[in-house]
DNA sequence: GACCAGGCACATC
DNA sequence: GATGTGCATGGT
């Protein structure tokens, strides 16, 4: 199985040079959610900008933001970008929050993980990656990210044919692997890393840890 | 000033 | 079902 090879020592090549992660960087599950909605398209930098913004008015917490209206939610996330479309976003997100479990994560553990990131994917404004971001880091359940470094660095070096389809992608990654959600955290925040390092739309292969991985004899797929 | 950043929904064909 | 477009700030 070539595929599964390839993606062990991707992991063990990056767990190498950058070491380990432990993202996301936040206080509270909470936040989290937060983070997820606000980092859509929008380089991390800018997102700490919001955040504080909403921290300073202490208002990461489910009930006290979901009474924020939306305009005025909107000026304080200002500095993330798409301010006008991520205020609504994220006042859906809490609406199910709050209607689902009383704005407890904790208490989102216990749906089934198929079942939640249904009703997750059925909120307007949460796609796929921002669905399996909530689960894997706030809900803390085994769902794998894939984003769009992801993606790139599949396609890059010949593991993945496009057109980039999110389940498809998801699929090889969690086949290939025992679910464990410390271990989907460690290797989706690797593949960030790497990817923001080396693998932009002008990749900088040069020092880039997955070199050596670089297909020489025509493209592996990672789909069986 | 141009280009880019850890998406998503919606319109159109 | 594929493809195009709007959403918007801040850094390089």
């Amino acid at each position: 199985m070539p595929q599964l090879s390839a993606l062990k020592k991707t992991y063990r090549l990056l767990n190498l040079h950058y070491g380990l992660q432990n993202w996301w960087p936040a206080e509270t599950a909470f936040e989290v959610v937060v983070g997820a909605i606000l980092t859509q398209n929008t380089s991390w930098k800018n997102v700490i900008r919001a955040l504080d913004n909403l921290k300073r008015e202490r208002l990461l917490d489910p009930h006290r933001l979901f009474r924020v209206p939306i305009q005025r939610l909107a000026e304080l996330i200002r500095p993330s970008g798409y301010y006008r479309i991520k205020a609504k976003r994220l006042h859906n997100v809490l609406e199910y929050l709050i209607t689902r479990s009383n704005g407890s994560l904790n208490k989102l553990a216990h749906i089934p993980l198929t079942q939640l990131r249904s009703e997750l994917l059925e909120i307007n404004g949460v796609g796929p990656e921002t669905a399996d971001c909530i689960i894997l880091y706030a809900v803390e359940q085994p769902s794998f990210v894939v984003d769009t470094y992801t993606f790139r660095i599949c396609a890059r070096h010949g593991w993945y044919t496009p057109p980039f389809n999110y389940e498809r992608l998801k699929n090889c990654f969690e086949s290939n692997f025992p679910e464990d959600v410390k271990f989907y955290q460690e290797f989706h925040a690797l593949l960030v890393r790497v990817g923001h390092d080396y693998c932009g739309t002008t990749p900088q292969c040069a020092g880039c840890p997955l070199r050596t991985l670089l297909p020489d004899s025509g493209p592996q797929s990672l789909e069986t």
